[in-house]
DNA sequence: GTCACCTCTCAGGACGCTCTCAGGTTTTCC
DNA sequence: GGAAAACCTGAGAGCGTCCTGAGAGGTGAC
């Protein structure tokens, strides 16, 4: 990757709304984004353009992903992989490949699990900024490598629902968050039920956080939610 | 966009009274503004000039709002779209609107609301220059991010009509806005109530900001309302 | 198979917000 | 000065939003 620049993500799946929302969100987030809707064409770019991570459906109609990546591995390309992947498809062979640095996420996933991975792949490759992977927010602390979370140095149990949640609120600190758009990021596209689950997950978050502290999701009727410091009134 | 030059914006709906309604408002505001009536017009549009944002209605009589979207996409044409949704339709599984630099509002809306969000998304694709997404008059802040309204440095609680009623005399500081003008911009378009409404959120505003100070909200007998330093006379 | 945990739905209840109304106050005009 | 109009503001009804507990169904661990 050119030094300074964003790094270049290549998206490959053969859904045009997948590829889309991936896309979209990772422009938003500041990368160099091409797409691909076929192994073939996903081999092709990759040999064409050296990308620093690769999103890869494994069920693709040509060429599958597991394919793909052994033919780029044998071109000499050793382009980091995310691995999109059926649920019920869950076998050794993806597990396996976690191991080569690669990852996978299981659909339908949540795009803020997605955007998670692929930092935490940059981070390792070093073609993002080594920026922490700890957030902070007045006395939470929130690891994205370990998924250890505390507060005021009382460790915090959170389901993976929650994880993403409060991952996503301390990401945007202090701004107010619309339920859909919680939803959007945090919950399986193909979630299909109402905003309400977000009022749920928002009340198991506060009771399992406000046991250690004053209350730091505040509602703000009629918007949504925002993460703010307790002092402030 | 070229250097200078307001953003341009395509507005899309069946319905004339909502394009002319936002149109005019936009225009009003300084953007340029080009309409369509439907999906169909609106890709012609989109294909031919390059827009710094779409407002588009997702209900549309031939080609709805998410395909118009895809397939303006497949072009490889990213512009940000903010939808116009009806609210009914929300719980109908319509989610993923918020994804990447998108956003929607939902139907029936108030006219300063769309345009806040439009000014939210051009300032985050850095179409509009990036003036800060605080608004500040006299001792006055409001900060459009996370809500927060303080005054001298005390926060203020506001509900959600009188934020966007002190965010709209923010916007037009000094200048004398009439009641009707007030109606129209702050409250949602189907409001069929009086204009007596709007005497009493001001009387709102009045009763929390000038807690904190001298009056800011002058009343300009048979005329309107104005936001004015307490200094000048 | 059993158990624990997680996700999501649902419903009751509390509370805040919006809006109306009416009585009081100020301003204007004769 | 007095009347009419405009404006202010307190009170409260009705409604919607939000919170939270309970529980059904699903999934994974053992």
């Amino acid at each position: 990757m050119a030094e300074g620049e964003a790094p270049h993500i290549l998206v490959v799946d053969d859904e045009p709304s997948i590829v889309d929302a991936i896309a979209t969100t990772l422009r938003y987030e500041g990368y160099r984004v091409s797409e691909a809707s076929s192994g073939q064409a996903a081999l092709s770019a990759a040999q064409d353009t050296a990308f620093d991570l690769v999103v890869l459906d494994v069920m693709l109609p040509d060429i599958d992903g597991f394919r793909v990546t052994r033919r780029l591995r044998e071109d000499g390309i050793r382009v980091p992989v995310l691995f999109l992947t059926a649920r019920d498809a869950l076998d050794d062979k993806v597990n396996g490949l976690t191991v080569g640095g690669d990852d996978y996420v299981t659909k339908p996933f949540a795009l803020a699990e997605v955007v998670a991975r692929i930092r935490a792949i940059l981070r390792r490759t070093g073609a993002e900024a080594a920026d922490q992977p700890t957030l902070r927010f007045a006395d939470l602390v929130l690891d994205e490598d370990t998924h250890d979370v505390s507060r005021a140095g009382q460790p915090v149990q959170l389901s993976a629902t929650e994880f993403r949640l409060l991952r996503f609120f301390m990401q945007n600190p202090r701004r107010v968050l619309s339920k859909s758009q919680i939803l959007d990021h945090v919950w399986h596209y193909d979630f299909g039920g109402d905003v309400a689950i977000v009022e749920t997950y928002v009340s198991y978050l506060r009771k399992k956080l406000d046991r250690l502290g004053p209350p730091l999701i505040q509602t703000v009727r009629l918007v949504g939610y925002r993460l703010r410091e307790p002092d402030a009134q």
